[in-house]
DNA sequence: CGCGGCTTTGATGTTCATCAAGTAAAGTGG
DNA sequence: CCACTTTACTTGATGAACATCAAAGCCGCG
């Protein structure tokens, strides 16, 4: 594969750290001493597309957080096929409602661009959590909405036949990833099959589809979105 | 609905949650300062079989952990369709997942059986985490090792069609609830297709089936497993 | 330039939902 | 306690949604 030529590069630099509007969110309140520890157990690595970032089974000793790029999560069943999990964008905190179990990861996580992330030892993160209350509260805030989202995301999907599915993936990408109409799928047909529950035929079919009826435009990667509203019907209807 | 006439009965017995073995799991370490103000938060309250605990869109304004009998958590999609998220058994820390979210419930629970359930005042829990790191270290574990179980059990079911959910409910029935190759269905076989995504003609030819195969014997709620190993197998192929 | 993975389309088959229709069981009211 | 109503359960027939199989063109890359 072409990345392996790629020489994975570590960074730390406390600037870009300061200025970081994800680091807000969660570490915004911290005091100086706090900051700094969780500072120096930070490590900024880049990964190319297509780089594992993370492989089911190793152990999980750190908390993640996406700056740039985009991630897949998935799980890989007995008869070797994939199925994805979910896919982060930058300021998603990609492993936090698995990290405190003390097991290791039952999913992967892979680079579907190229990618920027802050890694947190764990234990440095738990010692922070352990002495600082309202840090640990915030914590828990995080982990309970993201368990919503996915809930309420699941129960949303699995109401929706095929061209729901579809739909809404498209329009994930185009309002939630690239705020644009236009853009280039960062992922295969078959991985859109494996993150919304159908076969690779059945994708592109719907693709095929939605492109005789207007919806989108299809070269290849790109895909332009030519019907919004009609595509939002259909996202919800099912 | 004949629960109407009874009225609730709320309990307030120290002694009963000092000897509770579920409350060890969470609340074990606490000093003896902390514990008086949980269990002063506390309230142990009654429900029959079938009467709402919480209602979808209610606040979420306490920590809920089952000591007897068991839940179901269930949303309503736009066409008044049912569909059972989980269900609780004793020892299970119902809502841990959603309490810190500050929103609203976005699923009901109700008790699918005569069902005791200890109610903790949120605002007193959060109190206790922010005071206590090691204590919020221990709630983090327990929702990351929930997120895990959901995730895997997700996963496990989305490969299997009908007659594999089926073959897991009756399993998960005898070894995780009642202990028993013989049990009563505390629930309808529509919620039965409610909680594995099929219809309840589908639930009852599966059932139906797989008492023509000899693998159940069925009277109307009864249910004795008659060939346990070959319904693993066919939990576990699909 | 040829190999392997991605994409595409068509034909076929399976799984499951829906519809219909009837029986059994359980709650309700006189 | 019995008629009445409602809800749960059951089976069969039909059709829709989707997976699977097959075959071919495309494209990037060694």
């Amino acid at each position: 594969m072409y990345f392996k030529h790629f020489r994975m590069r570590i960074k730390k630099d406390i600037d870009s750290c300061r200025t970081c509007i994800y680091r807000q969110m969660l570490f915004g309140d911290l005091d100086d001493f706090e900051y700094k520890l969780i500072n120096k157990a930070r490590t900024e690595r880049f990964y190319r597309k297509g780089e594992v970032i993370k492989n089911q089974g190793e152990k999980v000793d750190s908390f993640l957080y996406l700056r740039k790029g985009l991630v897949k999560l998935f799980k890989t069943d007995k008869r070797g096929k994939e199925k994805i999990l979910s896919i982060n964008k930058p300021g998603d905190f990609v492993n936090l409602l698995n990290i405190f179990s003390k097991t290791n990861y039952k999913y992967s996580i892979e680079a579907i661009e190229d990618t920027l992330v802050c890694d947190v030892d764990l234990e440095v993160l738990e010692h922070v959590i352990c002495t600082n209350g309202d840090f640990a509260m915030r914590v828990l805030n995080r982990m309970s909405k993201i368990s919503d989202e996915i809930i309420e995301n699941r129960f949303e999907q699995a109401q929706k036949q095929l061209k729901g599915r579809v739909a809404t993936i498209l329009l994930f990408f185009a309002d939630d990833i690239y705020h644009s109409l236009k853009f280039d799928l960062p992922i295969t047909r078959r991985e859109i099959g494996e993150l919304i529950s159908m076969t690779t035929e059945n994708t592109i079919r719907t693709f095929s589809e939605f492109k005789r009826d207007k919806l989108i435009n299809i070269k290849t990667k790109t895909i332009i979105i030519l019907d919004k509203e009609r595509l939002k019907i259909i996202a919800k209807s099912g």
